[in-house]
DNA sequence: TGCTCCATGTAACACGTTACATGATTGC
DNA sequence: GCAATCATGTAACGTGTTACATGGAGCA
């Protein structure tokens, strides 16, 4: 699994620990790869003991356990090898299409609230990701390499959530259909 | 979760063997919803255990152990039980994005063969489900609700290979900048 | 003092993947 | 007779989820 790389691109982003890295994985990064912090937890143990990433304690750490990470040579070694081998398509596990399939099959079944439930969380979402989007990259004049390819990852997620938003709105349509 | 959901709706849709079922669920349904065979026989074994499903040796099972199952009563309720309760919204696990947030913090990366396999790989599927919704619904006139929304569920992939395709070219272009 | 948040962990269990095994049928 | 495909399964292992536990820091 690519649970590790996802850690790794992210101590390169910003060393942290393992509770930073717990909560950007509920949310921003969380949107692109979810992780609870008992995966993060087991999988820094994992890259430290490998040689992958260095943990000490935290400046502000005080006298609590926070410790923070940052990539070492053979992380960086091992993100390169593995951007280098074949990606695996990801294989899409959708409730929600799933029940669309159900309500094609099983006439009794309404599932308008459930369509109408979908858009409004997918409205939601749109509006999180333009105000990241404004926040993130307000200037379009002055941007780096890294700045243009990071907006593009989330014009993807933007992209998407206007594609299920749009044909939602289709799909409720014809649901309401005899 | 939800694949023994999954593989209810796939039985109402049409009675099969595990086999079938595995072999569905590498083609049409599996660009939705993905399984092994290994977990398909042990839902299966679950599924009739509690009184979902029955099987019972195929007509054209000889002297083979081929078993074909359909949904019982209990099965169609847990089914509309199941519509009925919130949808969980899928977190993606996407190996490509991820590939791309690490482009953008490491220079050295060159992914644009990447990028252009990833574009290659969405045309293909693309044509697939055009192929598909050619053969599957030829007569857009005469169409009955189950067909309408099995149409829309088709169209959705179809929008999603379409919007990868756009995105991964304006990424293309991206990374051809210094 | 008690509440909430920060921070890290263990343990048990469910789910998913991979490798391997078995035997019948079909076509060359 | 052999290979490919149909059809079902077991076993082992790795990953993901859920519940629970622990303790410090900041605040009212």
């Amino acid at each position: 699994m690519s649970m590790s790389h996802a850690l790794l691109i992210s101590l390169l982003e910003k060393p942290s620990s393992g509770f930073e890295l717990a909560r950007r994985f509920e949310r921003s990064i969380g949107y692109f790869w979810h992780a609870t912090h008992q995966q993060i937890y087991r999988e820094l143990g994992r890259m430290e003991a490998a040689g992958w990433i260095a943990g000490q304690a935290a400046d502000d750490a005080g006298r609590t356990r926070k410790r923070v990470y940052q990539v070492l040579p053979a992380g960086r070694a091992e993100l390169t090898r593995w951007a280098g081998e074949p990606t695996e398509s990801s294989l899409p596990r959708d409730a929600f299409t799933l029940k669309m399939r159900a309500a094609a099959v099983m006439d009794e079944l309404d599932l308008r609230a459930e369509v109408l439930a979908y858009i409004a969380l997918h409205q939601a979402r749109l509006a999180e990701y333009q105000a990241i989007e404004q926040r993130d990259f307000p200037d379009p004049a002055r941007m780096s390499r890294k700045d243009r390819i990071q907006q593009l990852i989330l014009q993807r997620g933007l992209m998407f959530q206007r594609c299920e938003i749009d044909w939602a709105q289709a799909l409720l349509h014809a649901l309401e259909q005899p």
